[in-house]
DNA sequence: TCCTTAATAGTCATCCTGACTATAAAGACC
DNA sequence: GGTCTTTATAGTCAGGATGACTATTAAGGA
């Protein structure tokens, strides 16, 4: 079976003679004559890892699982979890693994409702300062607020606010800010936000969601109207079920619909308008 | 870089033993100690390559940029254009170094006004058969019809009909597919399509642009109402312009606007609908 | 019982969109 | 030159979606 070489041999082929590339064939300054194909003579051995942007939302206030460091470099400073992908695992496979390892969830995604998407790769030479490290990054998405078990060290790991979550080690700044992008855009056109919530929620609790997530706050009729009006978005739960326990009229309960794209999406209010005009 | 391996840092050979997990922490089925941060002994060397999904409209079709596999695995079948990462560059350096090798065009954006853009990262083990390959994939966009000159051969690399692009080694037959859709979507809510198009266009080509992305045909005087009813979508040309020579009334021209974001999007006609019905 | 809180039900004007019709200005054909 | 064809451009019109509000209902707390 395979027995993939992982390593070196920086033969493995991906290459050869190349097409027609005849004497010094390298692409040079102007005048190169390789053209397509894998080069063997540039195959070069990087670490590749995944990066983990786990949100949740807490106290109506968006949160992200971090971790502490132990070493250096960036020791003592916040990061996102994250790990070497395994000689035989996908970067998605070694996202969930992180994912269970740092927050104690089942690894299969029977468990929780969980939301697990792939967001960009990082790989900027020098974005690790002690090697070549090339770096798949994910988004997650959990609905409750499960404690983090940082293997049992309690201040090893935790949720921080997103307003608190600056100065992380490594280039981990940008990299969350390009989750919490990607999910502030996600909630526009598809039904993601049930994975914030637990399997029967409030429509309440969901506009808190898109509230917390876009920062801003939302007309409640109208956001019901919208949702309740989206095919497949939300279902109503059983019978009539109700919140209760909280102030006020009991909520009906609903369920994540079948439905992963919202058409007509919904919109965040007011978007970064371009500072361009034109003429009416 | 003749010599293979400049960049001696993370030494290939010395790749751990696989599965590697040398007695000290790992993280285990379950119980693990090592929380986070990169544990070296879980390091693992893998060659990271990019992939190129070239796009552009010719005679009113999409095309893709393929190169002609000149051996094993997958000899003479069509690929995505691609290659290793070297050692000092970033995925989108090496990107823009392919693409300037396939096509000709400068690595520096500043010729033609292209689009590239991370599509995402493909890792799965055994994507390539001879050894663990993980690829950043590149989407990018490029207006006129510059024939791709792969090192001469004719046969190489060529513009070939999304249609008829088919059968392609590795996983690219998949990367090509996300890159569609990716390139789709993001007609919708930018102002992409401008990238397909000449420094300066009608709206007709522009409408065409989409036409062609979206396989559908549109309505001519609402897509030009949407189009100039948008910020920042498109900025009159010059004085008044007009393309000679074609049949019929000549079109105003226009060039690319300054907005990045269409506000409200441009939505496709009839996304998938979700198979879900709900109560009206 | 009264007040507060939150859910739910409507109203109304405006904007956007899809479907169409009409007009203008070029080249093609005879 | 006089059509016809083709494409660009200007409007019209009805329906749907949205934002801003108001009103009612149903719980818990003082």
């Amino acid at each position: 079976m395979s027995a993939a070489r992982p390593a070196g041999t920086p033969d493995p082929g991906r290459a050869a003679p190349d097409t027609g590339a005849p004497g010094g064939a390298r692409p040079g300054p102007a005048g190169h004559t390789r053209p397509a194909g894998y080069d063997p003579s540039a195959f070069e051995p990087f670490a590749v890892t995944v990066d983990l942007a786990v949100f949740t939302v807490r106290e109506e206030r968006l949160h992200v699982l971090l971790v502490r460091r132990g070493e250096d470099p960036y020791r003592g400073r916040w990061a996102l979890p994250g790990g070497f992908l395994h000689p035989r695992e996908s970067a998605e496979q070694a996202a969930r693994r992180e994912l269970a390892e740092e927050t104690g969830m089942e690894p299969d995604s029977t468990t929780a409702p969980l939301h697990l998407e792939q967001l960009r790769t990082y790989s900027d030479p020098g974005r690790d300062p002690r090697m070549r490290v090339v770096s798949v990054a994910y988004a997650a998405l959990v609905p409750g607020l499960p404690e983090p078990r940082g293997g049992g060290d309690a201040e090893h790991a935790g949720w921080v606010a997103l307003a608190e979550a600056g100065g992380l080690a490594f280039d981990h700044d940008r990299i969350l800010a390009d989750a919490h992008e990607r999910i502030g855009a996600k909630l526009e056109y598809t039904g993601l936000a049930t994975a914030f919530c637990p399997p029967e929620f409030t429509l309440g609790e969901l506009q808190q969601v898109y509230e917390t997530v876009w920062g801003v706050t939302l007309d409640r009729p109208n956001f019901r109207r919208k949702v309740l009006a989206t095919p497949g978005f939300v279902a109503p739960a059983k019978d009539g079920t109700r919140r209760t326990g909280g102030r006020g009229k009991p909520a009906a309960l609903y369920r994540a619909g079948a439905a992963a794209a919202l058409h007509p999406p919904l919109l965040r209010p007011d978007p970064p308008q371009p500072p361009e005009g034109r003429t009416p």
